[in-house]
RNA sequence: GGCUAGGUGGCAGAGUGGUCAUGCAGCGGCCUGCAAAGCCGUCUACGCCGGUUCGAUUCCGACCCUAGCCUCCA
């Protein structure tokens, strides 16, 4: 039984969803003004693994990702750059596609954009102004009326009286309460506006993920996700909207994940201290940076440092070495199409082995990765163990298992030679991108050392071996010959 | 100030009212010409103070510390 922390309650609920085996998710994308950096990676991910989850589980999950393609900073940004708003929003679109691929983060069902769902937002607005939550302000924006829904601070577990207190000092005029937000803003001069009732103007970035969850999956579906930062105000402004305007509850479950940190203190544009997706994979494979974020719970922090890359890469490298050689000459076992298309089907009676089950108890309680992680581990083990003993036909089960679960947290999903033959700087070896030997030069030695040995002569065998070691060459002798990969 | 999430062994990171997390690192052993990989074994824990309990790291209360939100932010 699939247990889901839910922010409106602060506590695990069993999950139910609104119709039985389906399952409507929304989760807050990016405003593309900038590369994503890696905070943006770990809520993408995390959300990822709870859709693939949710599909392991045999539900049928509509994924809505939203992608903000009009507002302040976009335009901001634009107009620094002396190019249109929609050439930037395009190249950063592409650029947001091209990073979370890949990490691995499977494509969302819909990606609507804001620009694309503006008549739904005036509409959406038209009601909250005929139903009195919403007033045109004395500068021409719409806004929406706070005090007007009760229910307001809920998820936040705020009080209005306390949000007040605190709020800064408020320059705008037009507003009747400082907590109202701007569901419509007035167009200046120049910059991109789309008709409505209340004169050209543009949408207000809360209003439009209310307009877009609606209409993609309704006025009711059952899990919303984002980063802890969207909690206050961006969630519960969507809760106001939405619910103010179609007395429908929303939806069921807010999921939020917690931050990267970097020296401890968040990583976000604002403090400078972000590292951009782009700027870190050259050094980080994509599945090392993923490992690293679902190797702790999605709720906690997660600090961002070499160290902690490198625990993730080893943890990779276990896992891979104990897959190496499982499926040599069985094509069968692992096509790559199967591959594909398996993170979205839902695991089979089939499965039900001790290692799987205690993978999905982990899932089942909120996503828990890490634990999950572990339960990987002593698969490994007994993988290895079956490898030790000959036994090659167990040895294919568990790695076919292993890969299965390692799919549902988006890893393993390479060829174990091909990822233990690639190099990585990271972890002290030969970068992946730097001038190497000639891999002729490395059989070379590798023959002589081969004969070496024959003679018994150890000393030449050795001084072979540590002079590829100085190149960042690992030789590994087993009873059936010798194998080399990089460090 | 208000609200929220945390404080676990050398590091990372789960979890539990009294027997195992897991990985890396360390130590001992097996294997190996020696290594590597692997397997077996093993050591350092649960912020502080009270309370409940036969027993608390785990439950309750206070306190201290950290991060986040209260303004755009995954």
């Amino acid at each position: 039984m699939l247990q889901i922390h839910n922010s409106l309650s602060g506590r695990k609920e069993t999950f139910k969803p609104i119709v039985p085996g389906q399952v409507g998710m929304y989760v807050c994308g990016m405003t593309v003004y900038d590369h994503i950096h890696v905070g943006h990676a770990r809520s993408q991910i995390a959300f990822d693994v709870v859709r693939r989850w949710l599909a392991a589980s045999g539900y049928k999950v509509k994924y809505v990702r939203n992608i903000t393609d009009i507002d302040d900073k976009i335009i901001q940004r634009a107009r620094e750059r002396n190019e249109t708003v929609e050439a930037l929003t395009a190249r950063y679109i592409a650029s947001t596609d091209k990073d979370l691929a890949a990490l691995g983060v499977l494509k969302p069902d819909h990606e609507p954009r804001a620009t694309a769902h503006v008549r739904e937002i005036i509409r959406l607005i038209e009601t909250l102004i005929q139903r009195g939550f919403a007033y045109v302000g004395t500068s021409g924006d719409v806004l929406y009326a706070v005090a007007r829904f009760q229910e307001y601070g809920r998820l936040s577990g705020k009080k209005l009286a306390d949000l007040r207190a605190g709020a800064r000092v408020e320059v705008d005029a037009s507003k009747r309460d400082p907590l109202d937000f701007v569901l419509w803003k007035r167009a200046k001069p120049g910059e991109p506006a789309w008709e409505s009732p209340w004169g050209t103007g543009r949408p207000g970035w809360h209003i439009e993920c209310s307009a877009m969850a609606m209409a993609l999956l309704g006025k009711h579906f059952d899990i919303h996700g984002g980063g802890m930062d969207l909690k206050f105000p961006h969630h519960e402004n969507e809760i106001a909207q939405s619910c103010a305007a179609c007395d429908a509850p929303f939806a069921n479950i807010w999921m939020h994940n917690g931050f990267v940190r970097v020296d401890e203190e968040k990583m976000s544009k604002s403090l400078g201290n972000f590292f951009t997706v782009r700027d870190v994979l050259p050094r980080v494979r994509p599945e090392v940076l993923r490992a690293f974020l679902v190797s702790s719970h999605y709720r906690g922090p997660v600090n961002y440092t070499e160290e902690n890359l490198r625990q993730a890469d080893a943890v990779l490298q276990r896992l891979y070495l104990a897959l190496r050689d499982t499926d040599k000459g069985d094509a069968t076992l692992y096509p790559a199409e199967k591959r594909v298309a398996s993170p979205l089907s839902p695991l089979s009676e089939g499965d039900a082995t001790p290692f799987t089950e205690a993978f999905a108890e982990a899932m089942d309680d909120d996503f828990n990765t890490p634990e999950a992680l572990a339960s990987l581990q002593g698969l490994a083990r007994e993988l290895n163990v079956a490898k030790t003993a000959g036994d090659g036909e167990r040895a294919g089960t568990l790695a076919a298992e292993l890969r299965r679960l390692g799919s549902l947290l988006g890893i393993l999903e390479h060829e174990p030679a091909a990822w233990l033959a690639t190099r990585s700087e990271l972890t002290g070896g030969v970068p992946a991108d730097a001038e190497v030997v000639d891999p002729a030069e490395i059989e070379r030695l590798l023959q002589a050392r081969i004969e070496a040995r024959k003679n018994r002569n150890w000393a030449e065998s050795d001084r072979i071996r540590s002079e590829l070691a100085t190149r960042g060459v690992l030789l590994e002798d087993s009873p059936t010959g010798t194998t080399w990969r990089w460090k």
